[in-house]
DNA sequence: ATTAGCACTACCCCCTAATGAGTGCTAATA
DNA sequence: TATTAGCACTCATTAGGGGGTAGTGCTAAT
């Protein structure tokens, strides 16, 4: 409120652009926060500040920035606490992300290559790391069914009506469904129908192939010949995206025991966000669109639900595409700098392992 | 401590058998325990009890059970709490399940077999299901890989030296796994070898396969046929066992979340038991030996992570064989009346539900 | 522009007293 | 002899009150 005018003429921050002193004092109430996650007061604040000013100095200045919605009270005579606004300003001041102290990079790695898992593992080891190393719940996508080509297709006879269908992608995917059909097929009839989708369709992508199938124009000349006509068939089917995106979850436990979610009644939503999962997956998405990494700060959420949090999450890719993203989901209140650089970090050896593990 | 003598003569219940009226007691005690989650006094106790007791009396015989193990005091002056040996006798006394109400049983199902989904999905929704229902967490171990029966091996060329390795297994379970092989082999070349081993050992199970391979009794005489020694050679990669066994979890916040552990400090070793998976699948395990529903009730669990809680198991199968379990982990004051048959409920189901989607 | 000083606020902690649920024991009762 | 009523006692929980404290905003002096 200090020199507050009617017109509002001539406060230090009236530009409503943040005076070096002013973001020195704010980005040193957010750090002093994020540690000791209790309200910042002048006193505290002016000890341990690189600049020397005096509590009086320093409460005007938090005035200011509490005015332009930088810091709020929890009452009258507490501290103060930055708000999700200030989190931005904070993370955004920050330059490219810290290097990973080389303790903690001795500790991301990822083993599973050499016992010939599967992406899926890989991810699985990847997700139970980066939630270990931050004490937060991570979450990571599983490859995208649409972006990934083909690398193989094969065609299993279970029974009179199933087949089992085996999709391998060139990312080292395998995913496999059963198929119901009407008539019964022999298995060198199936070894015949997926050689000739595997001839026709390697290394596009499954919504290439889908479109493609879907549009038969697979070869319109030779519609009615038998084969051709199976394969377009079984095709449709074993192509149909079953699992629209999935992703594995680990460490929600750390979000409870945390010593930032004071009430666990705030942690509830979040919860319920893992259990929904698509507000998580809509995030994990946007973040594939850009390389690097990315930052989503309470408030900003369009989910309700992870208003109370912020993720920070960074994509993985293989030599030609990108895959996925892993991230992590804490309290608005985290240490950014050092869980960007771990997810960051994370996220690089992550695409290297699958990148050194992909089918070509 | 009622008519204690020094030899102890005659006090009602010295023959540490207890009576009906004191049977009568100490299960009502433990109802209203497991409703309330709070100590429970001899005047509350006698006006929600069937038989008409004063409270004097009540007083009485609660004295004797706490001296024979059945109840405890959390301080002088408060009601009394049951032990796990109270909950042993309660659970023993239970006749069979009882039955599941019609309004949760139309809930208990199962949809996945109609999306050609794999034994791991139903699995999946099965474990998710019986944590809503119960609201505590959930676990279900998978099929163990050693007692189901082959129905089909692809070996599929990933790379020069990859070899996709795909098991179908009679219950329905498709594991894939890469195997790394020095020489390069043509797709011909392995569609042999696994049509030698599809041959060889259809409905073998996976121990009987291993130890065949092993031991290379494959036809001795055959030794220095070429397609046989390779046979032997990737079989032997083939069928290692690679996941000795694992188990999906489901619902492990709702442990927070409930009222009977009051401290989230008692949670954390469950949790940490979560994380390791050994003890818990040790009791699956266990569970799988006899049919019906298993009950592991706090201090009886040879983990002393479990010790603060009860599991409740059932078994599930396909036509043959057992292939693993379900079950409820929980505070040990659980309503195990509910909680057993819904598990129980639940098993049947998921057994039903696999064994119809078995490929024979 | 900065700072020292001061009045003021509201939480937190500690103490106390009152409440109340519960017990064990004893004596009266059926 | 088994049951019950009565009573003294224990101890957790709650409410209320005061002192301490960390913080603020404002004003006046530097």
């Amino acid at each position: 409120m200090r020199k507050k005018k009617g017109t509002g003429k001539k406060g230090v921050l009236e530009n409503l652009v943040l005076n070096e002193r002013a973001q020195l004092v704010l980005q040193s109430i957010i750090e002093n926060y994020i540690q000791s996650s209790e309200p910042i007061g002048s006193r505290t604040l002016s000890k341990s500040i690189a600049a020397t000013l005096s509590p009086a100095t320093i409460r005007n200045i938090m005035s200011d920035l509490a005015e332009l919605g930088y810091l709020i009270q929890t009452h009258t005579s507490a501290g103060r606490v930055p708000t999700d606004k200030a989190y931005r300003f904070y993370v955004n001041s920050l330059s490219n992300p810290t290097s990973v102290p080389e303790q903690i990079k001795q500790k991301i790695s990822l083993t599973s290559t050499e016992q010939g898992l599967q992406v899926e593992g890989i991810l699985a080891e990847a997700v139970r790391l980066l939630a270990d190393l931050t004490k937060f719940a991570c979450v990571v996508s599983t490859p995208k069914a649409s972006v990934s080509r083909l690398q193989r297709i094969e065609l299993i006879k279970i029974s009179e009506d199933r087949i089992l269908v085996i999709l391998v992608t060139k990312a080292g995917v395998v995913r496999d469904k059963i198929i119901f059909v009407k008539e019964s097929h022999s298995q060198e009839f199936l070894n015949s129908v997926a050689a000739f989708l595997n001839d026709e369709f390697e290394d596009h992508s499954m919504q290439e192939i889908r479109e493609q199938i879907h549009q038969s124009l697979v070869d319109d000349r030779n519609r009615y010949h038998d084969l051709l006509a199976h394969a377009v068939r079984l095709g449709k089917k074993a192509f149909e995206l079953n699992n629209p995106g999935e992703m594995l979850i680990d460490g929600q436990m750390n979000l409870l025991l945390d010593s930032h979610f004071h009430e666990q009644s705030s942690v509830r939503p979040i919860i319920d966000a893992f259990d929904q999962k698509n507000a998580i997956l809509k995030i994990l998405d946007d973040s594939m669109k850009h390389k690097g990494v990315h930052i989503f700060i309470g408030i900003e959420n369009d989910s309700k639900q992870l208003q109370g949090c912020s993720l920070i999450t960074a994509s993985y890719h293989n030599k030609q595409n990108v895959l996925g993203s892993i991230g992590v989901v804490g309290p608005t209140s985290m240490d950014y700098k050092s869980i960007i650089s771990m997810v960051d970090y994370t996220a690089k050896i992550l695409s290297k392992t699958i990148t050194e593990q992909s089918y070509d």
